[in-house]
DNA sequence: TCGCGGAAGGGTCCTACCTT
DNA sequence: AAGGTAGGACCCTTCCGCGA
């Protein structure tokens, strides 16, 4: 794909003299993996950026053509450019994502591209409502997955809700629950068809009391964490009664529905698995040698510390990895929602580098040495 | 040999548009 | 309305030619 270069348009006034802010680049800035920071003239932080090779990622901003290149808008609203080595590119996506997470810069808008994966969310509010997607959002209260399948979630999502009456409507749908008093003595009309066909219990119409929608929102949360299989039990009955009354094209459709369910199953249960595989002591090499050593809890970074290199040094990073160890788990349930970033971005980072996984070693074998 | 600047490439997401 | 798709945008990384 070419990109065009456009015509070059009159630009404001950049925020910091770019040229002395380049030759400062020019003249500090190395070729290691790093984690910078552009700031504004209050200071605050406008955008957190990585690097594998800090030099030639810092001079392509000076080379970017304003307002056609988010890099130009960018540096013409800092006014200075921080940054810290790390040891290495593993290092750098991790220092990204953790600073983005605590500045929340301006620019940052877009957050880190790099990682692609379909979850499920519950949102809050009177009615939740469960659906599939691949960003978090501030009203989303529980997440599950990650899964492969964006399509796939979404028709096993659809077959949940469908069968445990929850809505699918937008976010911002009224909602009146049965016994709520209200002005109107008139029955109400649901908002949309699902209600008609069964397929939603109607809590945007007063058909469904808060209490019992509750009830079916537990009981799909309990499906997604593994505690019960009641939707597969209704699926089973209903395919076997079409069966017996000769409906056998019904009991098809019964079935789809089942095996939906059942690959949902299997597919939350593997995405268990997979957030607990990643526990363990990973040893990053360093660009420069100087290898990091960091202990991973269910996807998460708990601690990191040089590569223990000496006998004291192994015996007090032992002491960190025990205690991370010796920590109690936390139930099977969703996924933590102040570390999801960092569980998709570790899932990224161990899938597209198969090899890191051969330096790892289990918390126990540590904890033993 | 090294650093610089320019350009292209890679992987991903978003959106508008089209089809079913 | 839902699903599929093409094109564009984004964020880097890599390659190449050039000059000091």
């Amino acid at each position: 794909m070419s990109r065009s270069r456009k015509a070059q348009r009159v630009a404001p006034i950049p925020s910091a003299d770019l040229e002395q802010l380049r030759c400062r680049v020019r003249a500090l800035a190395e070729n290691r993996p790093a984690v910078y920071r552009m700031t504004d003239a209050a200071g605050r932080i406008i955008y957190v950026g990585k690097a594998k090779r800090l030099r030639t990622r810092l001079l392509t901003y000076f080379r970017a053509e304003y307002p056609d290149d988010k890099a130009a808008r960018i540096l013409y609203a800092a006014t200075d450019i921080a940054w810290d080595y790390v040891p290495s590119e593993f290092a750098a996506y991790l220092g990204e994502l953790r600073q983005i997470r605590r500045h929340r810069p301006h620019f940052n808008y877009r957050g880190n591209v790099t990682r692609r994966s379909v979850l499920i969310k519950m949102s809050g509010g009177p009615a939740p409502r469960i659906y599939a997607g691949g960003t978090v959002s501030r009203d989303d209260l529980r997440c599950y997955g990650p899964f492969q399948s964006l399509g796939r979630t979404l028709e096993a999502v659809r077959t949940l809700n469908d069968l445990l009456g929850i809505r699918d409507c937008r976010a911002t749908m009224p909602i009146v629950f049965a016994g709520q008093g209200d002005l109107f003595d008139e029955p109400r009309q649901a908002g949309c068809l699902r209600h008609e066909f069964g397929f939603c219990s109607g809590p945007c119409a007063g058909f469904v009391t808060e209490r019992e929608y509750r009830l079916r929102v537990d009981t799909a949360a309990a499906f997604l964490e593994g505690r019960t299989i009641q939707p597969m039990d209704r699926v089973v009955a209903a395919m076997q009664e079409a069966a017996e009354a000769g409906r056998y094209e019904l009991a098809t459709r019964w079935r789809e529905k089942f095996e939906q369910l059942e690959w949902l199953l299997a597919a939350t249960s593997r995405a268990r698995s997979a957030v607990d595989l990643l526990t363990f002591v990973y040893r990053d090499p360093g660009t420069y040698g100087e290898d990091q050593a960091y202990v991973v809890v269910q996807g998460v970074v708990r601690a990191s510390a040089p590569y223990p290199a000496t006998p004291i040094e192994r015996e007090a990073f032992k002491g960190v990895v025990a205690g991370e160890a010796e920590r109690p788990k936390p139930a099977a349930g969703p996924l933590p929602m102040d570390a999801i970033d960092e569980i998709l971005l570790l899932m990224a980072w161990f899938r597209a580098h198969p090899d890191a996984l051969g330096r790892t070693t289990p918390l126990e074998e540590w904890a033993a040495a």
